[in-house]
DNA sequence: GCGTGATATGTTATTTAGTTACATCCCCTG
DNA sequence: CAGGGGATGTAACTAAATAACATATCACGC
């Protein structure tokens, strides 16, 4: 079971690394994003000991926007959308009750962001965009 | 009003404890974000030594929009908008030449953040927005 | 095949960031 | 003056990330 995966599918690179491929595969198969160290702690069994591992396997990982990092977490996920490389920046809505991380786009944003940028002189490199909440799901089930 | 100011000075909160003070002193004489561990240690000649403190009033402080933290940091800087506890979000350009930060509202953003909240039933606490890349000096003084 | 440079790995120790647990102190109010 | 809430102080600890160094692997030119 190399490449496919049931359900949603992701863009499996064909070119990873056996640690890069046992980090994106933990992230792939997590409900909600994993820190470094719950990462390694999965990935004991096959052979992964030292946090640097791991941390190596996400840089090249996220270089490749194959994972994303959450700043407001120090955790990290699977990318969840196939073309998101392609759409520039990328949202998050972390919810505080499950954990889960839903991804979005939103174009105007991104542009708006570059908008000041480009009247103010700053050269942006790498943009982060965060919301933390509650989902539908744990607004529903919230204590009445 | 009660506590206005002068130039680059700040919003002084009148009922602010001594620790929350230091905190936010170390905070606004500096050029740059500070780590919690780098406030502890310029804080030590006035008698702070465990980082507990630091955090603790880093808290209180962030609460009330005095300070913020920059997730993508791990460090603080302190408000520079007197106001900006009042337009709700905020967003950082963080240079990573010379380490300064600007902070500035864009409305439009916000708006949109909860546009696609609403439209996806996920009730946001807090949002963050922040950009990393070089500022308009640091680009002029780039190796050509 | 052989050298060589770039990239990936493995391991240990260390630094940096943040929290838990617990005791104390100060001030306010009843 | 009792008792509660908030701020403080201290030590020990967990969690996150990096430094430094030693090997291994692979592609490429010769």
């Amino acid at each position: 079971m190399a490449h496919s995966h049931a359900g949603h599918d992701h863009v499996w690179a064909d070119d990873l690394t056996r640690n890069q491929e046992l980090v994106l595969g933990a992230l792939a198969h997590a409900e909600a994003p994993l820190s470094a160290y719950d990462i390694l702690d999965k990935l004991r069994g096959d052979g992964l000991r030292a946090p640097l591992q791991i941390y190596r396997a996400l840089d090249k990982l996220t270089e490749r926007g194959l994972a994303h990092r959450l700043e407001s977490l120090n955790a990290f996920v699977c990318c969840a959308d196939a073309h998101c490389h392609e759409s520039g920046s990328i949202a998050f809505a972390i919810c505080e009750g499950c954990g889960k991380v839903e991804e979005f786009a939103e174009p105007v944003i991104e542009s708006k962001l570059r908008g000041w940028s480009k009247t103010s002189g700053f050269v942006p490199s790498r943009m982060t965009i965060e919301l933390r909440g509650l989902c539908k799901g744990c607004v529903a089930s919230l204590p009445a």
